[in-house]
DNA sequence: CTGAAAGCGCTTACAG
DNA sequence: CTGAAAGCGCTTACAG
């Protein structure tokens, strides 16, 4: 599968690689007869000619290609952003790389290592627990970098994430005025700030309420099984109890704990979950839940890449997106 | 950003980059002598260096990217195949692209061109409805191309997928021994030969089984909205009613209508869907349904990929998996 | 209006 | 054991 190259164009032609390298990127900049012009174009047409784009970004020293790095591409959340991540690089020209790192901060590391050898461009990333060390290696070398979702706690990066600590105020004023005898808040057990933030920003309002609240916190390995186990310890039926499930893997396993135990919402149990998944809506009571822009967040994380790619600065602008509560009919 | 080459390295150690490139590809045929090795790598690491896989690329004429097209990658199940693509891909020293087409050829075609422009060493793909130009064009270079999930029926091409009208055909028999009063199979509106096999192997059976039958057509547009309609025309809860949901979205959207009407499954109506999803967890009954071998799919496509990249063959293997049956209680 | 030449960062057969 | 040189497929400043 030898591929025909604009040198086999020049010859064919009798012309030189330059003035075939000219017409083919319609450099307006010196002026080619449109005879010369006609014959290149019809024998690179002639010869199926397609230009390598490798050997065009070794001499640019761009690739047009750019990397994003989620914990897993398999989950609905990101493969989500994924997709407009890569409806919007598109449009500016960027062809898609994507890793998943299974929040292991080993993996995030190799992902970067490999993503910057293929001289990805820049890279969008959801930064994972401990990969500081990685993320301050990329910064040393300048290289383009965007945060989506997730933020670090100790560098400044530019990014795009969503107002999590207010939402969940937001969501806990939802529940507190509704005076539930208990309020439960499962989350997962984890350092990522802006989980911490969403924690955070329902616990302080909830303080404030003096409504009792139960924290139950999760590991990230086996998510089903401890949701499971730690609903089945903490929920008590007998009182008026509302729960806050703060990501879509936590609602879905809720809610499937809820199902399976023949639990109904929101006449035993009042609930509101992170994140929209077509999930939700196969659960018998439509459930309230939290929106996140995903839409905008992938918008405006490729216009952060690309303008730290056209001119990097250290320390890039940080967006904050609004995230809204949808209310369905879960909670009462 | 600018990074350090081995030129630089040659330079610093007192050395020539042909010596530099031999020990850091560690080839045994040419002895380098332990000293200078040392130095090179010292060297290396001092000034940080990390290799250029495009001019790699370029001089070994093999970039070690893979394409994947799929029609969606916010699908669930292109998702998961993704993933598990990934993985694989990884373990053969492979970095992922990866497109959605949204079963449009034009986005096909523009993608495979996009691809081979980056020289990807391979692609897999879901070849959607009128691929066929675009595909044979791939063929006419000799690109080593997989299919998966999906195959073309004018075009002979490597590639993976289940046993179709084999498990469609178990479906019905599930089905048929339970004497319903009519059952609904419900699929796409699709040329696709995948999903047409699908269709085929549960009406051949369900003629024999003498029982009524309603095969319900949904185009790829509007799924939800589509089925609503459909199902609200064709379901007629007076019989005893057995529904055949042949895909996940599919499965998804039709559970959804049978929850807003509260219909209950399978008191009320019987069900079987395609695909398996978190989402099916979250209905009030166990829904059975098909399951298809994710991984051993991607294993084997990244297997084929790999084949035909380090030896292309015309005709290569084609693999058909079995899907299987997973009952639960949504039959009765 | 067109071409010769250098160079992007690598690899490798060849010579010494 | 090591280096000089060619070449992968491009782009572009420069010269004519």
């Amino acid at each position: 599968m030898k591929r025909a190259s604009i040198k086999d164009i020049a010859r064919i032609a009798g012309v030189s690689v330059a003035t075939v390298s000219y017409v083919l990127n319609k450099k307006e900049g010196s002026r080619i007869s449109d005879a010369t012009k006609d014959k290149i174009l019809e024998v690179a047409k002639s010869i199926n000619y397609t230009p390598n784009k490798i050997a065009k970004s070794l001499k640019m020293s761009k690739s047009k290609l750019i990397g994003l790095i989620v914990a897993d591409i398999s989950n609905d959340f990101y493969s989500n952003i994924a997709r407009n991540i890569e409806d919007e690089a598109m449009k500016l020209g960027y062809t898609l790389l994507i890793g998943s790192c299974d929040e292991n901060p080993e993996k995030f590391r190799k992902l970067t290592e490999l993503f910057s050898e293929h001289q990805v461009d820049g890279m969008i990333v959801a930064p994972v627990v401990d990969s500081d060390e990685a993320i301050n290696k990329l910064i040393a070398e300048e290289y383009p970098l965007v945060t989506i979702d997730r933020y670090l706690k100790n560098i400044s990066l530019p990014g795009v994430m969503i107002n999590n600590a207010e939402i969940s105020a937001h969501v806990c004023d939802q529940l507190t005025e509704k005076k539930f005898d208990e309020i439960i808040y499962v989350g997962y057990d984890t350092e990522l700030p802006h989980l911490l933030d969403r924690q955070e920003g329902f616990e302080i309002r909830v303080k404030n309420s003096g409504i009792p609240t139960k924290k139950v916190l999760i590991g990230i390995q086996n998510i089903t099984a401890e949701v499971n186990e730690k609903l089945k310890k903490n929920l008590n039926l007998k009182k008026r109890t509302a729960i806050y499930f703060s990501s879509n893997k936590l609602g879905i396993a809720g809610l499937r704990y809820l199902n399976d135990h023949h639990i109904r919402v929101p006449v035993e149990v009042s609930v509101i979950a992170f994140d929209e998944t077509e999930a939700y809506h196969l659960f018998p009571t439509d459930i309230s839940f939290v929106q996140q822009p995903l839409i905008d967040m992938a918008k405006e994380s490729v216009k952060l890449l690309d303008q730290q790619i056209n001119h990097y600065t250290p320390n890039g602008e940080r967006i904050t997106l609004q995230a809204k509560y949808m209310e369905r009919n879960s909670v009462e």
